[in-house]
DNA sequence: CCTACTTGGTAAAGCGGTTAACTTAAGGAT
DNA sequence: ATCCTTAAGTTAACCGCTTTACCAAGTAGG
């Protein structure tokens, strides 16, 4: 079924078929134009979308480039990241895009992808600063990074205020009475999201006067099981804590998990703060106090700068962040009570 | 950059550069081949896959549709799901596939995204039963579905045995000498696999002669904060019981938090027990006894299915199963010791 | 020496659409 | 009666690639 068979039918050329698909309706009558609707309804017939983008020279294709962790940890299994790409998916689907899922390992995996597909715009999911330039280098549609951090490339980012969130982490805990942190985070060596958070959280501390050694780093995967022994670790260890800080929620569960399981009671004994703000923090016993972002925000700001570069043909360079605040709930004690 | 540019820089037709794409070697003498190549190489021309798609009518597309949840419940936000779709993801890519990721609420939306975009193939997760005539009746490429439970279609399925899981999930907590159960599952009155386990579940009681009423079941959805709610709601529902069957792994961990929150301790003061087995089983405390079921093992056997009608250029029809079995942790207490 | 086959290639049609340029008939203005 | 405009199409080229049919030159066989 193609139209040149519906051209057939009505009795009309291909150009007229063509343009009331189209919604060219200046060339065409109402009469016809009925007639040809009619006859596309009742074949079911759906023009051949790759036929259409090759002479138009668009997709409707969206691709969305995720970090592959490799065969047994997915970027997937963050809900974090599960909620960001279903929202993501919405919105593409909402403006009649198609969407296309990779995985990389190494960014230039993406330019095959990109450059034979003819794909119309992309979005990056946490991306690495130092990676920027090469992807920027390879390609030319619009793309909208996310939680990337690299300020002065000349992209569109979206991302959250990951200083002032390190930030914000430390000074709440400091000002329940907190002196002596921990903080759990992924490797802060790549500058990111990440490596920001932690500056932010340092930086408070120095500011309040309170030691904090590289030694009161422990470094976790985002993994709800990898940060359970991150959470014994230090339950063991004996790092005379009285608080946590951890760089993502998922992990917190999982410090926190591992701390109950040495007999620690959160936040008697031992005063946990998250980051990302997950529905499910309120589901927690401790309901989880964490530092909050909103995915649904994130999500919306990134589709509009792409769909708006795709409509308008342009490139524009942004760097948006979502304000940020703590979520205050019940894992963090107030010493001074 | 297109074949034809590249034809006359290497002084050839498009016709050899095609060749030499294509790997039809016998056309093309070694020293054509090499030179042709060498000009790709340089160029980092990518054939245009839509071109090729448009004339081989192969996309080389498998579309992915995971039912849409709505905006507030995703899919992915069940580890269990994020797990196979990323495992999915990676077999695709190993085949050199693409990937269109694709949520609908109704199956009949598909349609225009198959038809239209001339997807190779499709994996479907989750699918009712009595909606897979409608599917099969609107598509004729080769789907694989996961998780579906309709004997006697005319589909490849692949799933798990569900009436057995079911079953030995009953029978474990029987074995162990309880005999007050309560049950909690998402909606059982369609046909499909939850249902199975529900079955398999009640006749296990029936045949061990334990009453088993409907008042013993309680409606969650499948996450975590849902689940919460309803292990409180059995905390403080005095319903008796011993133990709690739960239809998925992340339920069972939301209904443990709310038991812990009503100060009940798993399981000493109630059993509970699993289904899926996920990775966090491990690191939960207690840690989750679970009806074991493996996500690597569905997606390769779905992308072998799938890929073998591709190649092949067959319909097949099979319902593969994977062979279940309970993996024994700490969260059921053994009565009679 | 003539024919037949092989090697290495080319020309052109076609995949299913879109679109710029052209056509034709009718109606209105002068 | 003539010219201009407009409405409603049509024709044909083209998007980037694959593929079938065809061709020329070299080589082998008889």
């Amino acid at each position: 079924m193609n139209i040149r068979e519906i051209a057939q039918r009505a009795g009309v050329s291909t150009a007229t078929v063509s343009n009331v698909l189209n919604g060219k309706l200046s060339k065409v009558s109402d009469e016809t134009k009925a007639k040809i609707e009619s006859i596309i309804k009742e074949t079911g017939y759906k023009p051949n979308v790759m036929a259409r983008s090759l002479v138009k020279k668009e997709s409707r294709l969206i691709g969305l480039v995720v970090p592959y962790l490799g065969k047994d940890e997915d970027f997937f299994a963050n809900p974090y990241n599960a909620h960001i790409i279903a929202a993501l998916e919405r919105y593409i689907r909402a403006n009649d895009y198609y969407l296309m899922l990779r995985c990389v390992g190494d960014p230039r995996e993406i330019v095959p992808l990109l450059s034979s597909w003819n794909v119309d715009g992309a979005f990056f999911l946490g991306i690495y600063k130092d990676e920027v330039p090469e992807i920027r280098s390879l390609i030319d549609i619009p793309i909208v990074f996310l939680d990337t951090y690299a300020p002065g490339e000349e992209i569109v980012n979206i991302g959250i205020e990951d200083y002032r969130g390190g930030y914000l982490s430390a000074r709440y805990l400091i000002g329940k009475g907190h002196t002596k942190l921990a903080l759990v985070s992924p490797d802060i060596a790549s500058e990111g999201v990440i490596r920001e958070r932690y500056k932010g959280f340092t930086d408070a501390c120095r500011e309040a006067g309170i030691p904090f050694k590289n030694g009161n780093i422990y470094y976790t995967e985002s993994t709800y099981h990898s940060a359970v022994q991150i959470g014994q670790d230090i339950a063991f260890g004996g790092g005379d804590y009285t608080a946590i800080a951890c760089m993502s929620d998922i992990v917190a569960f999982g410090v926190i998990e591992g701390l109950k399981q040495c007999g620690l009671r959160v936040p008697y004994d031992m005063s946990v703060i998250g980051f990302d703000n997950l529905p499910d923090c309120e589901f927690m016993s401790p309901k989880l106090t964490s530092v909050a972002q909103d995915f649904e925000w994130k999500a919306r700001k990134a589709s509009e700068y792409l769909f708006k570069m795709i409509t308008d043909k342009c490139i524009l360079v942004a760097d948006e962040r979502q304000p940020i605040r703590v979520a205050e709930r019940q894992s963090v004690k107030n010493l001074y009570e």
